[in-house]
DNA sequence: CGGAGGAGGTTGTCCGACAAGTTTCCGCAA
DNA sequence: TTGCGGAAACTTGTCGGACAACCTCCTCCG
């Protein structure tokens, strides 16, 4: 109904703040004025509880968000200490792809040494359902009808399931972000010149089966190499060379 | 007795075997994946304590972070969803060093293959202000009276002005922030022991004048190996080998 | 045919309990 | 008196259960 409706809006809009979210405003608050400063140790959980009036289980929540954002940070059997600000706990990348050739070429060198070691990991650490993923992205790499849409998708699909077959997060959270950075502004800058997309997919998806057959056989130096050949490759394509000279010698070691 | 202290040492860094943050890094990860895209559900609580074996109470902590930071938002009775995945062109990683012993693995290993790549490159296309750079940090480690404070100080500076002198800016970003997160986390935990300061000391500055030395002579294998050896060393000190086999075999190809 | 209402599932909050880590201080022995 | 071991107190970390608030869906009755 309409009031059903509007309340529901209404309650999306002017949301009375969570509890936790709640506690951990006024925290920050204390912060920012300075009540609490560097260092300084947090009141404890019970008491934080017992001030605003809610469990121990919203206070710990509250914090839980605060040490996310890299506000305090936590010991057991200590307490709660405010962090300073500039050595938060948290890195930000901003990669504006289209605006300057260095900086694809530097995004693009740094995808292509986490993703050849994700390669090689991958190889000898991938688990059952790791492999499926990559085998189904290949998959749907081959099956796709257009592709501009679905097997670009597919695409990032595979490197994303090496790259968390790798079995480090961390490795997995940077290739995804780059190779999604990459794959979007590499669609951005096409548009028309896609003529050449159908003899350039057969490429790939041959370069993709070449590694997906490394992996298979968990032989990390060749998916190593075969990662390696269809970066170099996916580079070439693009219109420039990986790097002179120096990556050739040290990306393989 | 050497491997006991290190032991200690090794079990002051990393607190407890489980924690929110290991959950929150696997969400994340899901995410970075792709495995779970915007507007998609997590699963229930429930489901998640189950998979990774912890309590209810320890999710709700992991998406008090996540819900934090902007990448879910939960309305109750629905479920948790994931909002915008990249809205944005940062990238985001949340480095809880002090949470989780494979946390802190993961990061040593990221920070490893990139920082062996890094002194390859700066090796090669270092300038004479790099140069001076990272010479200038080395001097003052050697002078450093108190290891605890100007020398990790100098050491912290010697690693970003190698990666800096790789000529990418990105790798650096990356590198700065990883080895700054980890110094961090060993001075914050180390508190009282540093009784072994002294002897480390003597060994780590060999092993820095020794990548000094290749990048001096601008030999990019020499480099990425002194580098590779100091890494391992540092992780040995800290009481566990940086990966077995696995690494071993690819980190040099 | 349609709307009210219940069943089942999910998040939000509270409580109690115990484990693990840190500091403080007391009492005992040299 | 002084040094040191260790108990005690305090704090965070984790667990399990319980119930309320809320959402969806299905059923039943008019």
């Amino acid at each position: 109904m309409k009031s059903r409706a509007s309340e529901e809006l209404l309650a999306t809009l002017v949301r009375s703040p969570q509890s936790p979210s709640r506690v951990a405003a006024a925290i920050r608050a204390e912060i920012a004025e300075g009540r609490l400063q560097e260092g300084d140790r947090l009141p404890t959980e019970m008491v934080l509880a017992a001030r605003f009036g809610v469990s121990r289980s919203v206070v710990r929540e509250a914090i839980a968000g605060l040490r996310s954002n890299g506000f305090v940070r936590s010991r057991q059997g200590l307490g709660a200490f405010v962090v300073s600000p500039r050595e938060s706990a948290t890195l930000r990348i901003d990669a504006d792809l289209t605006s300057d050739l260095t900086v694809f070429r530097n995004v693009f060198e740094l995808r292509a040494i986490l993703e050849i070691k994700a390669a090689a990991l991958a190889a000898v650490r991938a688990d059952e359902n790791h492999r499926a993923r990559i085998s189904e992205a290949l998959e749907r790499m081959r099956k796709a009808s257009n592709w501009m849409d679905d097997g670009v998708a597919a695409d990032l699909d595979f490197h994303r399931s090496v790259a968390a077959a790798s079995g480090n997060p961390y490795i997995a959270t940077v290739v995804g972000f780059l190779a999604g950075q990459m794959r979007q502004s590499i669609m951005f800058m096409r548009q028309n010149q896609n003529r050449f997309a159908e003899r350039l997919s057969a490429m790939n998806i041959a370069e993709h089966s070449a590694i997906h057959k490394a992996l298979m056989k968990r032989d990390a130096r060749g998916s190593a190499l075969a990662m390696r050949a269809h970066l170099t490759a996916a580079a070439k394509r693009l219109g420039y060379g990986l790097s002179p000279a120096a990556i050739e010698i040290d990306l393989l070691g």
